[in-house]
DNA sequence: CTGAAAGCGCTTACAG
DNA sequence: CTGAAAGCGCTTACAG
C-alpha cells in the first residue's frame, strides 16, 4: 500500500490521499508492526542489556542510564537478568538472538561468557561490555576504574595508620574482582607493607558472601583492622559479621568499598569508590549506536573516572583530610 | 522446509533427515527468526514489564519475580522504565505495541494511565496492573495491601502515646496513595482522633518529595510528634527534613513508613509495611499468562498479604510489643 | 515421511 | 503521485 510512504514519510504523496490513510490509521488505531518490518530492513529498533544482579542497586542505575540515551536514539531497550549464572545469561542471549535485536549492552557473568561472545558474534549482533571486562579477544568495553580506585581507597586505610589490612573481593572470573585486588595489592605494595596469609579473600557478590568471609576474616585473633570489600554486598555482609562478633565500626575495623548505592539509607556511611553507574549505561548505549551506524573504528576501551567519596566507615568524621 | 518440523519437533522425521537438519543448524550456529515466526503463530513470547522508577529497589525486586515467572513459562520479559512521567509510558507502551507482545504488566504513571489501558485495548494485548490500580473500568490487577497496612502502621504509632500525627503520601492520581492515606485516616478515626491543618500532605515519591513535605510538617511549632510515609522515598526525606531541623528521629519524631527495601543499609531502621515485591511480579506473570492460555474469567483483583515489621525509627527497641 | 505453495505484515524497487 | 509485484524468514495445510 502507499500507507507505508505516509508511515515513514518517504516520497511525496498528494495531502489529500494522506490526509485519508492518516484519518483511517486514527480511525482503526493502527501501529505498525514492527517485526514484520524488521524481515525486511534488518532492523527492529531494540537493544538488549543483560545485567547480572538487578537487586544490586548499581545495576538499576546502569539501566536507567542505558535507557535514557537507548529512548533518545529512537531503541527500546529489553533489560535481562542473570542472577550471576551463565546458563540465564546464555538462556537469555538465545531469546534476544532469536528476536533479531540490533544490539546487545553485556555486564558478563564470569569466564564462561566468552561464549556468550562467540554466540553473539556468529549472529552478527554487536556487542559492549559495560562494567565487567572479558579477556582475550579486544572488544568495546566501557567500565569504571576499579585498579586505580581500589588502590586510592587502600591507601586511604593506610593513611589512617593502618597496617594489617584484609581484602574481600568477588570471584576470580569477574574482572572487576580482579582488578580491585590488584590495585588493593598496588597501595600495599607502595609502602612496603604484606598480605598476611588468609588476609585476601574471595566470595560471591552478596551479602551473604561477604558476611561468610567477613567471619572468617575477624575470628582470627591476629584479624585485620581494616578491610576493603570490592563491592557493596560485601561491605554489608562484612559489617554484619563485624555486629555479630561485638567489633564496631570504624572504632575497632575500619571499612572502604565499592560503589554508592545507599540511596535508601537515612545516612550514608561507606567511604566508598562511586562508580558512575548512569554514565556508564549512557556511554556504553551511545559506543553501541555508534557501531550499529557503522563505525569500524579498532575496539575501544572506555574507562569512566570514579569518584571517592570520603564518609565514616574509614573513621573519618565529617569533614574529609583527602589525602587522595 | 522441513527444517521447521525438527526445529518445532512436530509430526515425525526419519530419524536420518532429522540428524542431518540438526547437523547442518548446528554448523551454521543457526537460530530461527521469532519475529518472522511471529507473523504466522501470532506469538512473540515476549512480556513488557513497564515500572515508574527503577531506581526505587521495590521495582527492581518487583521485575526479579517477574522475570523468574516468565522465564519458567518461556517468556522473556522486556523492561521499561516511565520515571513516572505519562509521556514516557505512552512511548514505551506504543514499542511494544509495534513489536506485538504478548502481554503487558504495568505499574500506572497515575490518572492519564487510562488512555495507556484503552490503547492496549485497541491492539487487543492483554494487561494486568501491578502494584497500582486504575480505577474505573475493571481490571485484573495484582497489588499489596496499603489500607490495611496503613491501618496497622498508624494504629502502632497511636499505641506508642502519639496523638499528633501527619501524614505524607503520594500523589492524588497514584491509587497506593489514596489508599495509604485512608488507612492512615481509618485509624485516627478509630481512636477519635483529628488530622490538624496541614498535617496530611502529599508530594511526589521522591526523597526529594519527602525532604519538602518534611520540611513543611516539622517547621510549625505545632508539629506531629510521629509522621506515617507512604513510600520508601518519602520516608528518607522525611529523615533528612529532621535532620536538617535538629529533630531526633525516634526520640522527638517517631516514623513508620512503606516497603522495606534496606537491603544496601548497614543496620535497617525502618518500622514498615513490607510488600512482597517478588511475589507480587510472580503473581501478576502468572495472572498474564493465565488470560494468554485463554481464561476468560472475570476480572480479578489479588491482594497480596503485607507484613508489617516493627523496627526503630517508631520508637520500638529490640523486641517488638506487636499490637498488631 | 517430505516437498511445494500460500500467506503473515511489512518495504523496496519498478511500472505506469 | 500511486499501484502491483516480489521478497524478508517463518509456518500451515495440502499433495504426493
Amino acid at each position: 500500500m502507499t500507507v507505508s510512504r505516509v508511515v515513514n514519510g518517504s516520497v511525496s504523496v498528494r495531502p489529500a490521499t494522506r490526509r485519508r490513510v492518516e484519518r483511517a490509521m486514527r480511525d482503526l488505531a493502527y501501529i505498525p508492526n514492527r517485526a514484520a518490518r524488521s524481515l525486511v530492513v534488518n532492523k527492529l529498533g531494540v537493544l538488549a542489556l543483560v545485567i547480572p544482579d538487578i537487586s544490586n542497586p548499581f545495576f538499576p542505575l546502569l539501566a536507567r542510564g542505558a535507557e535514557a540515551a537507548a529512548r533518545a536514539a529512537g531503541y527500546t531497550v529489553i533489560l535481562g537478568n542473570t542472577d550471576e549464572e551463565f546458563d540465564k545469561e546464555d538462556a537469555y542471549l538465545r531469546a534476544v538472538c532469536a528476536l533479531r535485536v540490533d544490539g546487545v549492552l553485556l555486564a558478563p557473568s564470569g569466564h564462561r561468557s566468552r561464549e556468550s561472545l562467540d554466540l553473539l558474534a556468529r549472529q552478527h549482533i554487536p556487542v559492549v561490555l559495560i562494567d565487567r571486562d572479558v579477556e582475550g579477544v579486544p572488544r568495546d568495553v566501557v567500565r569504571g576504574e576499579s585498579r586505580r580506585s581500589a588502590r586510592l581507597l587502600t591507601d586511604h586505610l593506610i593513611q589512617h595508620g593502618h597496617r594489617r589490612i584484609g581484602l574481600i573481593t568477588g570471584p576470580a572470573d569477574i574482572s572487576t574482582a580482579r582488578e580491585r585486588e590488584r590495585g588493593f595489592r598496588d597501595a600495599l605494595h607502595d609502602h612496603d607493607l604484606e598480605v598476611p596469609p588468609g588476609f585476601a579473600r574471595r566470595a560471591p557478590y552478596t551479602r551473604e558472601g561477604g558476611h561468610r568471609a567477613g567471619c572468617d576474616l575477624l575470628s582470627s585473633p591476629d584479624r585485620p583492622t581494616a578491610v576493603v570489600t570490592a563491592n557493596n554486598f560485601l561491605g554489608f555482609g562484612l559489617i554484619d559479621a563485624a555486629r555479630e562478633l561485638g567489633i564496631g565500626v570504624p572504632e575497632d575495623l575500619a571499612i572502604v568499598t565499592f560503589d554508592d548505592v545507599e540511596i535508601v539509607t537515612d545516612a550514608p556511611f561507606f567511604t566508598c569508590a562511586a562508580q558512575p553507574a548512569e554514565a556508564m549505561g549512557r556511554t556504553a548505549v551511545e559506543r553501541l549506536i555508534a557501531r550499529l551506524g557503522g563505525d569500524e573504528s579498532p575496539m575501544r576501551e572506555t574507562v569512566l573516572h570514579t569518584q571517592v567519596l570520603i564518609r565514616r566507615s574509614c573513621g573519618c568524621d565529617g569533614a574529609p583530610p583527602l589525602p587522595l
